[in-house]
DNA sequence: ATGGTAACATACATATATGAATGTATGTAA
DNA sequence: TTACATACATTCATATATGTATGTTACCAT
């Protein structure tokens, strides 16, 4: 009885990843808010109801945080945005279906770790920058090649090369959603409005999206 | 001969002038590449072909370099995109002519200060948080103003409240010249492009107003 | 030319944040 | 219950960057 109560105490394991968890999410705001530069490690842990000893027993240094921190949100955004947009079977849906989805991911304060890391660390060569820089050119390629679908499908009509269509609407997907700033529920229909400009399709396709 | 020789001999105050731009643009540059608390004011300097010494005496602290550098950007972009973009008469033809000439602009490196800083400070109470802020600000309101006029012409179709569609439209445009990085001459159309995807008009306006 | 002032360089003092070392309490297994 | 390991707190050492104080050189008026 005094072993296995299983539900009153909680095992050590259990114990390490509610920390654990705790500091993560902690961390991952204060990444989106302040950057990898300027976040101090003593209000993390604060934050989260730990010391920066809790951090250190649990995190290498700032650094594996921070790739912690980007291992975590990755897996959540595939997991609830770029999973379901997957399911579409036309690209442009896809690609609509996307913004829409990032945008309502992004109305939790997470939304611009992203964006805030890779502006901080471009152009450097620090092991954070190039994760994030991994993950950023995964989401390219994968709207390249939804872009070049559709072209040959006839519903995204030709123009710039497939690469700078993709950068540009990546960018602006994120520039605007960020700028929103959670701004339900507006936030998901201009997200798939400016989606669409880039693309070059009939705005109206966003609204449309949202039925469909 | 030896007091004025006036062409040869630099003046005190055109001695004075020229450190201050060549400082002022190394942090231009610097901020735009590392934001603000990454900056190290020795590497500012050196890149400069100064040291520390020269830019407190010509800046009081790092603060006030940084607002220097602001009202600098601030008066380079309304010179070279605002004052022109104001010339044109129809709305869109404005905020389109924007679009493109902030991508033009931002073909120098000093294109990611102020939405660098205003990731950096948003949220925050610090003073180049609040400069950065009202800048932006302005940026919406002129926006917010076009779209209300573009609607009462019939040339911007009914949607989302004006605030949330500028917002919005300035986020997708630096959004978007950020990611494409100076990738001349897609740049121009693709922002412009993204502007048309928010306002919910015909994207080929994008095209048409290059010639226009 | 020469005293004075402005432009800059150098040297120093201070603050802040990281990371390491050490200490303590809680859980687990013999 | 005793021995040990894990989770966490606390303290300390170090590095880095800002800002200040002082020194040196270039310009300019008398």
């Amino acid at each position: 009885m005094s072993t296995t109560s299983a539900l009153k105490r909680p095992t050590q394991a259990e114990r390490r990843a509610r920390s654990r968890g705790a500091l993560l999410e902690s961390a991952a705001r204060g990444l989106s808010r302040y950057g990898y530069g300027n976040l101090v490690l003593d209000e993390v842990a604060r934050d989260a109801g730990y010391t920066r000893g809790a951090l250190y027993h649990q995190f290498k240094d700032k650094e594996d945080l921070a790739l912690a921190v980007i291992e975590w949100v990755n897996e959540h955004w595939m997991r609830e945005v770029g999973a379901p947009a997957a399911r579409q079977t036309d690209p442009v849906d896809e690609l609509l279906t996307l913004a829409r989805g990032h945008a309502a991911f992004c109305r939790r304060e997470i939304a611009r770790v992203v964006m805030a890391l890779r502006l901080e660390f471009a152009g450097q060569q620090h092991p954070v920058g190039r994760e994030i820089e991994q993950i950023w050119e995964t989401g390219v390629k994968r709207c390249v090649k939804l872009i070049d679908a559709g072209r040959r499908a006839g519903s995204i009509p030709p123009g710039p090369p497939a690469r700078a269509m993709a950068l540009a609407l990546l960018g602006a997907l994120e520039g605007a959603v960020i700028a929103l700033s959670g701004q339900s529920p507006d936030d998901e229909l201009l997200a798939a409005r400016a989606v669409t400009g880039v693309l070059g399709i009939d705005s109206s396709r966003a609204l449309r999206s949202v039925t469909g």
